[in-house]
DNA sequence: TAATCTATTAACATATCTGTTAATCCTGAC
DNA sequence: GTCAGGATTAACAGATATGTTAATAGATTA
C-alpha cells in the first residue's frame, strides 16, 4: 500500500502498457517480451518494479513465470490519490449505502 | 490530456503533496515554498512540471503567481487509467442511467 | 548428467530527475 | 529610473532510471 512505489511504477509508459495487457489475461515474461520492442531482461525488470509496488503478482509454472494484475491494488491507489485531492466540498458524506 | 506527462508528474511525492495543498486552496510559489523543506526554485520547477501536465493552472497577481489545482484533469487521468486496466468483466455495460 | 528453454541478475552506457546556489526576469513602490 | 520582492531560469552535482548484452539461475527433458 505504498503510494510512492505505486506512482513511481505508473510513471513509465511501458509499464502502464504492461498493466493494460495483464488486464486482459495473465501472461508470462516472454509473452510480454514478444509484445514490446524491448529485450526480455528489460521486461523482467519492469515486471519486478510492478511487483514491488504490489501491482502484479507472479506465479511460477514450470519454466515460465506467469504474471497477473492486482487490480484492487491499482484501483485503490488511484482512489486514494483521488480522495487526497478531492476538495472539501467533495469529501463530505461517507455514505453507508446508496 | 497527456497521460504520459501526467503520470510522470504524479511520480514525485513532493508534487503529490503540492497537489494536496492546492486541493484546499490556491497558493503562490512562496506559500508553497514555506511549506516544504526545499528552495523556492525547486518548488517552482515542480509547479512547472505540474502545469505542463495540465494538473495546475497559474495566474499572475502582481508580483505573485497563484497556482490552482485542475481537479478535473487529475481525476480524468486517474479514471482513464482505471478504465484501461478494468478487466473485460468490469467494462461491459456503459449504462445510460442507474 | 547434459542440454535446453525461460527468467533473472550483473555490468555498463546514456539520459533524466532533483536538489543547490547564482543570475535573470517581472512587477509594484518610491 | 531605481530599488526591492517574488518567480523563474541557468548552471551544476549527485542520484536514479532505462535500455543493452553477457552471465547466471531454475526447471524440464533426454
Amino acid at each position: 500500500m505504498d503510494l510512492d512505489r505505486i506512482f513511481d511504477a505508473l510513471a513509465s509508459a511501458p509499464r502502464r502498457r504492461i498493466l493494460a495487457f495483464l488486464s486482459q489475461t495473465a501472461l508470462t515474461t516472454s509473452d510480454l517480451a514478444g509484445r514490446f520492442p524491448m529485450s526480455a531482461p528489460a521486461i523482467s525488470r519492469h515486471l519486478s518494479v510492478l511487483q514491488n509496488a504490489g501491482l502484479v503478482e507472479s506465479e511460477r509454472q514450470g519454466q515460465r513465470v506467469l504474471y497477473r494484475l492486482q487490480r484492487d491494488a491499482l484501483l485503490n491507489a488511484l482512489a486514494r490519490l483521488a480522495s487526497e485531492v478531492d476538495g472539501p466540498l467533495r469529501r463530505e458524506p461517507p455514505r453507508e449505502a446508496i
